[in-house]
DNA sequence: ACCTGAACACCGTTCAAGT
DNA sequence: ACCTGAACACCGTTCAAGT
């Protein structure tokens, strides 16, 4: 049913998809659907569910990965795993943005926010060379600051060398933050 | 028939902003709606419009006043007043991510980021302290990595003294970033 | 010229009837 | 137990009729 949600999604866009459609597409009649989710929205955000966990769950096996290691590394790890993420499925990636708005979805990708700064200040706490002042408020600037750009990215439909170009210039403003915000480790 | 457009918005939320609803509390009938705008989307778009102008504006004004300036006092003019547009009607700001996404924000943000973009260009080049090597990618990296930490404020209607924490935060961060992409100018 | 609002097409959701 | 799809409420949009 999710897996009918998203290819109609994919193929005929958020205003066209409808619940008749994901129904027709998925094999069943309408009132199935609602036999599975009370309404829309939830189809919709269990879909939109789906994807969010994948990108917090490579954020937190990155974090993890990464624990003891120098700022710098940590800069590099966090964003390459955000962006391999999200860029692992462009299209799906982009439509799943207005999907996101359309329900309550604010507040849902707050939720997975904090599950992301959860493992972020865990990391940042093992740092080889720096020590934090306010760890919570900079790994919320941290989960948060990436989003835009790579949205950004995704609307403008940039060109691979762009993506780089961008990626090299989030890895930089990762590491000087860090470092900006950190003092020597004793 | 904007005004009502966002009162209505503001009254009784996106989900139940109807076109009906918005005749009515303009004092006319729905028909008339159609008169000005050629449909709902439209309508919502420059509802969002006069928002992300008024906040492309501030950018630039900031933009044009701190030419010349080191960057440390950049960043700090950019993180203000793009914070200080957003956060001067919080509930509107809210609201209108929600629009922005229902029609096709993605593209239209994109266009203003692009205006911002510019103004942005134009102040880097005149660091009294530093030269940047990629302008372009720098000042999209600028314009965007402050969307996500903003919306998010917003969407947990975050405390003034977590916003204040943010704040230092972000220009922490936009300050680091601008002197490890930049060299010292001759 | 401009406004009105009933009418139409379409969508989300329900529920009596089928298997 | 689970599925079906006609029926209902509601919304965006139109256009013949009014002023």
């Amino acid at each position: 049913m999710c897996d009918a949600c998203i290819q109609v999604l994919l193929d005929e866009g958020l205003e066209r998809l409808t619940t008749t459609r994901v129904a027709a597409r998925a094999g069943v009649s309408v009132g199935s659907v609602y036999q599975y989710f009370p309404n829309k929205q939830s189809l919709l955000a269990a879909v939109l569910e789906r994807h969010l966990l994948a990108v917090v769950e490579a954020v937190e096996t990155a974090c993890t990965d990464a624990k003891g290691q120098s700022t710098a590394h940590m800069a590099d790890a966090l964003v390459e795993a955000f962006m391999a993420a999200k860029f692992h499925n462009p299209a799906a990636s982009r439509a799943l943005y207005a999907v996101a708005a359309e329900i309550g979805g604010a507040a849902f990708v707050m939720h997975l926010t904090q599950r992301s700064q959860l493992a972020l200040c865990d990391m940042l706490a093992t740092a080889c060379d720096r020590q934090f002042s306010d760890m919570v408020a900079t790994s919320f600037v941290l989960c948060t600051a990436l989003i835009g750009p790579v949205q950004g990215l995704l609307a403008s439909n940039a060109t691979t060398a762009t993506v780089d170009a961008v990626r090299v210039q989030l890895v930089a403003m990762v590491s000087a933050y860090l470092q900006a915000v950190s003092h020597a480790a004793a």
